[in-house]
DNA sequence: TTGAGGTAGATGCAAACGCATGAACATCAG
DNA sequence: CTGATGTTCATGCGTTTGCATCTACCTCAA
């Protein structure tokens, strides 16, 4: 990897990073989001996105949050009645993570009016630059295999 | 807007917000922070990039916390001697933050082992790509004025 | 079949966070 | 000059988070 290309990969991680922290400030400061935090509101939204119940470690693929704060997130949005836990009958270690009527509901009517916010923050881009970042963030996620597998050991 | 113009924004928002996501899970884990937190490291690098120290709204604006939260993350660090606070000598309610040589040398330490792993993760993109994104972050970050004023008054 | 090692999720606890509010200063109309 | 309003940062307090660890279960080699 030459140093300009370097450079030029920690120029475009830092737009994406800037450009995350200034939306989520705008979309946090709406009043749309009634008594769900966005946390919650993202949690919510992943569940409603797959039609099979999920565990709760694919849900933290998603979630920026670590086990022990999702397990207990979870908890809360359960308590609520918002989420239904099962204990899954092929893994007697597992939970089956799924709306309820209350929660998709609940999802339904604060995702609606975010995605209008969402939608008028990103119109500053040209559809072509939407399909870009569409594709560019697809690629950045997916999951590049450890080229140096001895990366392992380097650890402290 | 057309609806199909408002999904490809939606779509384009939450690949950004996935790869946000991933990327960050996986920098969390490289074992290059020391004894700073990311957030932290955040931090001591937006001062970094900045000549003339700066105010606490200032840095506010990059890092994505609460402002009570990021007073006290300041506090911490000035506490372990990375950040010098003085008072504002033109405002007297302010004050002027700013690196110590410790800080500074942390930052730098920190800095260009994450620059690798940054540097690896985004290396998945075309240069043509990287300089798409960086144009792409920019403009999103860029504060679009309020195009509807009566917005305001749309408050719970 | 068994036991060693790995994985999924929950829990104790200290640290950190967000919300509401306070204190101090700045600004500006009258 | 003065008081009303806005801005900047700090602090009290209840909630949430992360780290370390625990329990329960799964997997698989011997």
């Amino acid at each position: 990897m030459t140093a300009s290309r370097s450079r030029r990969a920690n120029a475009a991680w830092e737009s994406l990073l800037t450009a995350h922290a200034a939306l989520m400030k705008r979309f946090a400061a709406e009043p749309i989001w009634g008594e769900l935090s966005m946390r919650e509101y993202d949690v919510l939204y992943t569940l409603s996105k797959h039609a099979e119940p999920l565990r709760l470690y694919e849900l933290g693929r998603d979630v920026l949050l670590s086990q022990p704060a999702l397990s207990r997130l979870v908890d809360r949005l359960a308590e609520r009645g918002l989420i239904e836990r099962a204990a899954d009958p092929a893994d007697g270690r597992g939970v089956r993570l799924a709306l309820t009527a209350a929660g998709r509901e609940a999802q339904r009517r604060v995702g609606g009016r975010h995605a209008v916010d969402v939608a008028r923050a990103v119109a500053v881009l040209t559809d072509e630059e939407m399909r870009q970042l569409e594709a560019i963030g697809r690629k950045l996620a997916a999951r590049t295999e450890p080229s140096t597998p001895d990366r392992q050991e380097a650890s402290r």
